[in-house]
DNA sequence: TAAATTGCCTATAGGGGTTAGGTAGTTGCC
DNA sequence: GGCAACTACCTAACCCCTATAGGCAATTTA
């Protein structure tokens, strides 16, 4: 019997395709190993465990997401990085829906300060610097952006709004525009709203 | 031997709490079983299988959800009613970490259909009547209320931002200041910049 | 070419999921 | 009050996934 020249970065690689075709959950050590038809234990000299190997499948997709967000920052600027950013994010949970399950693992503080996490955050910041946003603002707003994009590609990818009118592929744009034009107006939109004021539109319920 | 008085009801909820101490994913058919000191396979005239048991979890937790939100509503219009809304799902998130995970669970279409999912998209509704939107604008907003509040209470869970200044306890009323400014201004907000025309701060960047 | 190493194996053990079929307690009806 | 029907829980058995120990053969190295 030959040997089938199983290494890490092949098993994870592997496990990652597996991940999108099965889903992140259904992407086991023993599938794994059926995949390169060889017997479950042999993976174990390769892999600590199965939580090793979901761990390094979400270390590679934490780097591939950052190495195509890089890519798509490049030369551009303001809503159009903005934009482009978002859309590396969406298009690859779209095709990668195993690896963007994967890049949500928690994973421990020493395995995330190592990881990929620190470039996304940096990729954000330099978006922001087309937009008038000081400290402690620009640190909300990396935080913003995040919450919008995971929130709406994970709610797309949960089928949350894909039985409704009008179809995601039309509120997508519309939350980009949304999100350009929130940042261009706030740092003067605190003056307009002071927080304890009630304003317009809640007076004009009552009447 | 004494009967233990499972229902699926006592099951359900019992699981849902089992969920909230050991999370979703650890909340298996045997721990409950464990739990209230049964054979595995009692549970099994009560639920029809671990899916089933998962699935039951996920349509209490979205029940209570709605409840919560249907009770922080009322009375309630405007940035008081959004800010009362987004506390109880972030809230809820916090003290109930496995049944929230649970309430992400994705269910088929029918299943779906027959939860409290309709209510939370109605509740939005609600508070957006505070604001000056009309469709398909509103189901937009919808979207994106929906996908910031998900995507930052599940941020904040999985650690997201828990390592950096400032403390998230600041970032969540900055987020909710933002949403109201940004629906708040909305209605004449694409006027002032066309899709197409590169705004000033990518051209501040140039120079 | 012998020694050391590597790559994959068999064997084994434990846990969760699930079904079939059995046996006590409980309920309902005459 | 007693028997039938039902309910609640059980034992036993099987499959899949994870994990470890220890072995042998192919490959590399000296």
């Amino acid at each position: 019997m030959g040997r089938a020249g199983l290494t890490t970065e092949r098993l994870t690689r592997a496990g990652a395709d597996l991940a999108d075709e099965v889903g992140f959950d259904e992407a086991t050590v023993s599938a794994l190993a059926r995949r390169f038809d060889v017997k479950v234990a042999s993976l174990y000299s390769h892999v600590k465990n199965s939580e090793d190997l979901r761990t390094r499948i979400a270390l590679l997709a934490l780097e591939e997401l950052a190495d195509r967000g890089a890519a798509a920052l490049a030369g551009r600027a303001g809503k159009d990085a903005l934009t482009a950013f978002a859309n590396v994010y969406r298009d690859y949970a779209r095709e990668h829906p195993g690896r963007y399950a994967a890049a949500q693992l928690r994973l421990d503080p020493e395995t995330a300060a190592a990881s990929a996490g620190g470039r996304h955050a940096q990729m954000m910041r330099a978006i922001l610097r087309g937009y008038d946003l000081a400290e402690p603002d620009q640190t909300h707003a990396v935080r913003l952006l995040g919450s919008v994009f995971h929130g709406y590609v994970s709610l797309e990818a949960s089928g949350g709004f894909s039985h409704s009118e009008p179809g995601p592929q039309e509120t997508w744009p519309w939350i980009l525009d949304a999100l350009d034009a929130l940042l261009r107006i706030w740092p003067e939109s605190p003056l307009e709203s002071p927080p304890n004021k009630p304003h317009l539109s809640s007076t004009r319920l009552e009447r």
